[in-house]
DNA sequence: GTTGCGTCCTGGACGC
DNA sequence: TGCGTCCAGGACGCAA
């Protein structure tokens, strides 16, 4: 399930495999999600961008390829020569140096989008996406007023990508983790947002160091898979005694998502 | 406008 | 061994 320290390992890895190729010839599955591929055919690739969660490359023209991974999406630049594809190719893109950009997704639950630069309205995740969580501009206080406008679960909160983008389920389980707040709890003080977003940064940057967590389907462009589902100190560990203070770790579906805490270390903050 | 649930989708785990 | 059921979860649509 690829979160931002995924997408951010894909990127670096991507953008200098396209910056300045041209598109061929495209390919892409059945509509809605897919067929749009072949609108980047006589494109050339420009900068290779990360927007929370989602891999924004520029096309000459003022288009961007946009690519959302979902769960299950894998992005691979073979040989045109020595490749073929395989039954969950959903999408490609000949390039100009006898490769091709290769989107594979098991599930179907990642997309794509040729669209004018900037023009995210068919993408109302995308158009409404939070700062990054690395963004300079963004501290405490700001990550706090976001979170203030809305009375959901600060957990359903950060996974709508609208108070900070790019965190999926296992970050937010470790960052919720390592500062104390119940995935449930429906405010927080100016002091949890705050630590909140220590957490965020500490353990997405963790995430990117290690290059990425594999649980299952995530891989690397060549194919490799990350290291850091073995530095994990929560998130699916329910059961397992609590690192910090050996309470057993506990698992819950808040909003239809699971959530692994600490009943100890994360005490609920009543509703405001 | 906000909130929360259902749906999409398929491989793997598990029980019988 | 084989079959059926459940689970995982990001984005989005929809009803309340």
């Amino acid at each position: 399930m690829p979160e931002l320290p995924e997408v951010e390992t894909l990127r670096r890895q991507l953008a200098p495999e396209l910056v300045n190729r041209r598109v061929l010839d495209a390919w892409g599955y059945l509509p809605p999600k897919f067929d749009q591929a072949p609108a980047a055919v006589g494109a050339r690739f420009g900068a290779v961008q990360r927007l929370g969660k989602y891999l924004v490359a520029e096309l000459s023209g003022g288009r961007e390829l946009v690519l959302h991974l979902g769960m299950t999406g894998k992005l691979s630049v073979p040989t045109t020569s020595q490749w073929a594809p395989g039954p969950y190719t959903r999408a490609w893109w000949q390039l100009d140096d006898g490769r091709t950009l290769v989107f594979d997704d098991t599930r179907r639950f990642g997309r794509l989008a040729v669209v004018d630069a900037g023009d995210y309205t068919g993408l109302p995740t995308l158009a409404a996406l939070g700062p990054d969580p690395f963004d300079p501009d963004l501290d405490g206080e700001v990550l706090w007023r976001a979170l203030r406008r809305s009375s959901a679960r600060v957990k359903t909160q950060l996974l709508s990508q609208r108070p900070i983008a790019g965190v999926g389920n296992i970050y937010a389980d470790e960052a919720l983790w390592r500062c104390g707040v119940h995935p449930a709890s429906r405010s927080v003080t100016r002091a949890q947002a705050s630590a909140l977003l220590d957490a965020l940064r500490a353990v997405l940057a963790a995430g990117i160091s290690h290059g990425g967590t594999t649980l299952r389907d995530y891989r690397t462009l060549e194919g490799t898979s990350g290291e850091n589902q073995d530095h994990l100190d929560c998130y699916g560990r329910a059961g397992h005694a609590c690192a910090r203070c050996a309470s057993l770790l506990r698992s819950r579906v808040y909003d239809g998502r699971t959530s692994t805490f600490c009943p100890t270390c994360q005490r609920q903050r009543p509703a405001r």
